[in-house]
RNA sequence: GCGCUUGUAGCUCAGCAGGAUAGAGCAACCGCCUCCUAAGCGGUAGGUCAUCGGUUCAAUUCCGAUCAAGCGCACCA
């Protein structure tokens, strides 16, 4: 970035400000090959204030510029292209990460605001599919990104505990369940029941009344009902998390839609208040016309509430609560319009922190090209997906490094790993058709291609014995493979900052292959320990590369090992 | 029908808030372990950036239309 400056400010003086620094750093770019310098400024906006040729104006701006702090600089074409001082660079550079360490990137974006993110949210009852997947490891990795730029992330598992799912559930069980079954295996038997119940509910449409008629009494508090319901939930919690704990994912807050229960009659009385709410076919509902949205069901015809009744209660106790600066909902892009309609009634209601709750929303994943459905048996249990994982991680260590020490452990780390990285990879927004073979891929442009370059660097580091980096002499490097690692290694605070502002971990995965790569390419053509005198700067490149590609892979939530 | 999202190599995707010959990975073929872990490195081959128009000195990138795909469109979440 200063660096950037420079060039900027040198282009300034030798146009003797006809052009702003703004404007000349919008416009300098990175160029896409190495012979072609670090940075470039393209003349083609000073051709009709000069009325020259762009071709013509670049050399004679080289003429103007002193050459002092950089290696070189050079007019190619309508370019003006600046080699920068690599020698100078990375010694700065390698000497900051060295004593950062891991607080390396760390920027002060969020001031220490609140910011809670509505994430994971699985359903009662339900397994845990691909798709739970990808809200989770979003979320994550989005409140540790957060966290780095000095958020405050708080991350609530905003459970699907409520609902006529659970009238379904309930009639379900009442018809053909047995109390043994669901003790032996609670979340499958009860997916079983869900399952059945909708078969037969295509032929026998009653029994959505029926279903109805549970839920209801369940609002309304009954004993039966309550006990049935407190049991699938704590029985299906405690499933869920045997599942965070294999993706080392922790929350701060497991309120789900049923602890908004008591909180929705002030949302209703509010919206009557303020004569939001209108009676339409039988049912309450905020009309939303001139947002061009459907209108908000607030009250089905029954009395029962919606989604969106105790989403309006959890937005505003969140606001109350946390006093946040945003308020993130990493929800997929099917439920777009909830989220439309959610901030609209919040705006009608007079809440302008509406504006500050976003919907990261991510694409569908797919199944042999169709739509994951729990109630029709279309699913891919995350579960088997982790442990199919973990079994082939198993199998690569046996075969690549059988007398690896903890090999359990590091199956787990790489074989999760390579799924949560794999999920994060590409542009949230992408759908994306499930394929396990591509998912648990180890090879190329995937999480444990990231994670064995971090055990390399390690493995280098430890052969190196005991040298105080900190205190060494790291004169700076500059060769061209050196170079590649360096000026990736100078990118990482400013990958964090466009992570955040995107909320895009995708940003962080890519980034971390491409050092990765860099990297590999560099150790596949440098033996680092040869005694030279440049070795100790090779080793600060390497120690800083394992520490940006651990902190990379942290803020994914992606474990590092020292050795695979 | 309306709204949102997407359309780049056989497959999966990058392309940094328009710029210099469009990049990776996988799959295919060919090389590289007497040398810090070959889960690696190098090479060959593969593209009218969906189509048509517009803005601009410059468009894969911005705008519009068309075509195609996915998702959504009140008593599910």
């Amino acid at each position: 970035m200063k660096q950037k400056q420079l060039v900027a400010q040198a282009i300034v003086d030798a146009t003797e400000g006809q052009l702003s620094l703004d404007e000349v750093m919008s416009k300098i770019e990175v160029p896409k090959t190495y012979d072609l310098g670090d940075y470039a400024f393209p003349t083609f906006i000073l051709a009709k204030l000069y009325h020259k040729a762009p071709q013509q104006i670049a050399p004679e701006l080289v003429e103007k510029i002193s050459g002092d702090a950089f290696d070189k600089v050079q007019a190619v074409g309508p370019y003006v292209n600046f080699f920068i001082d690599k020698k100078a660079f990375s010694h700065n550079i390698l000497n900051q990460i060295l004593d950062q360490k891991e607080a390396f990137g760390q920027q002060d974006l969020g001031h220490g605001g609140n910011v809670p993110i509505d994430m994971s949210s699985p359903n009662i009852a339900k397994p845990m599919s691909m798709g739970h997947l990808r809200s989770t490891v979003i979320g994550n990795s989005l409140a540790e990104l957060l966290k780095k730029a000095n958020y405050n992330p708080i991350k609530i598992n905003h459970l699907g505990d409520w609902g006529t799912q659970f009238g379904k559930l309930i009639e379900a069980y009442k018809l053909w369940g047995s109390e043994e079954e669901v003790r032996q295996d609670p979340i499958n038997t009860l997916l079983k029941y869900y399952v059945h119940f909708h078969q037969v509910d295509e032929e026998h449409p009653e029994l959505d009344d029926e279903a109805r008629a549970w839920f209801k009494k369940l609002e309304d508090g009954d004993k039966e009902a309550t006990e049935l319901w407190q049991w699938f939930r704590d029985e299906s919690l405690k499933f869920f998390k045997s599942i965070y704990a294999k993706l080392g994912i922790e929350f701060d807050s497991y309120n789900g839609e049923s602890f908004y229960n008591d909180k929705m009659d002030e949302i209703v009385s509010i919206l009557e208040d303020k004569n939001l709410l209108q009676e339409s076919r039988g049912a309450e509902i905020v009309d939303l016309e001139k947002y061009g949205l459907n209108p908000a069901l607030i009250k089905k015809t029954d009395g029962t509430t919606l989604y969106i009744t105790r989403d309006l209660a959890a937005a505003l106790y969140r606001f109350r609560t946390y006093d946040f600066v945003k308020s993130l909902y990493v929800v997929g892009n099917e439920q777009t319009n909830h989220f439309k309609q959610l901030k609209a009634v919040l705006k009608e209601m007079g809440y302008d922190w509406s504006d500050d709750i976003h919907h990261i929303q991510f694409g569908l994943i797919t199944s042999g090209g169709k739509k994951l459905s729990t109630r029709k048996g279309n699913i891919i249990l995350l579960e088997d997906v982790l442990n199919d994982a973990v079994d082939l991680a198993k199998k690569q260590i046996a075969e690549k490094n059988p007398d690896l020490p903890n090999k359990d452990q590091v199956a787990e780390e790489v074989g999760v790993g390579a799924v949560i990285f794999h999920d994060l990879k590409n542009d949230r927004l992408n759908n994306f058709d499930f394929n396990l073979e591509e998912v648990v891929r180890f090879e190329g442009e995937t999480g444990p291609y990231v994670q064995y370059s971090h055990a390399r660097a390690m493995s280098i580091l430890r052969k190196a014995g005991q040298i105080d980096l900190e205190n060494a002499d790291i004169a700076g490097l500059q060769d061209e493979g050196s170079w590649e690692v360096v000026r990736q290694l100078a990118n990482f605070p400013a990958m964090i900052k466009r992570a955040v502002e995107e909320y895009e971990p995708s940003v962080i995965t890519k980034y971390a292959i491409q050092l990765s790569k860099s990297f590999n390419k560099y150790y596949a053509h440098t033996k680092v320990l040869t005694d030279d005198a440049e070795k100790n700067s090779r080793l600060a490149m390497v120690a800083s590369v394992a520490a940006v590609l651990k902190e990379s892979l942290r803020l994914l939530g992606v474990k590092a090992p020292d050795e695979m």
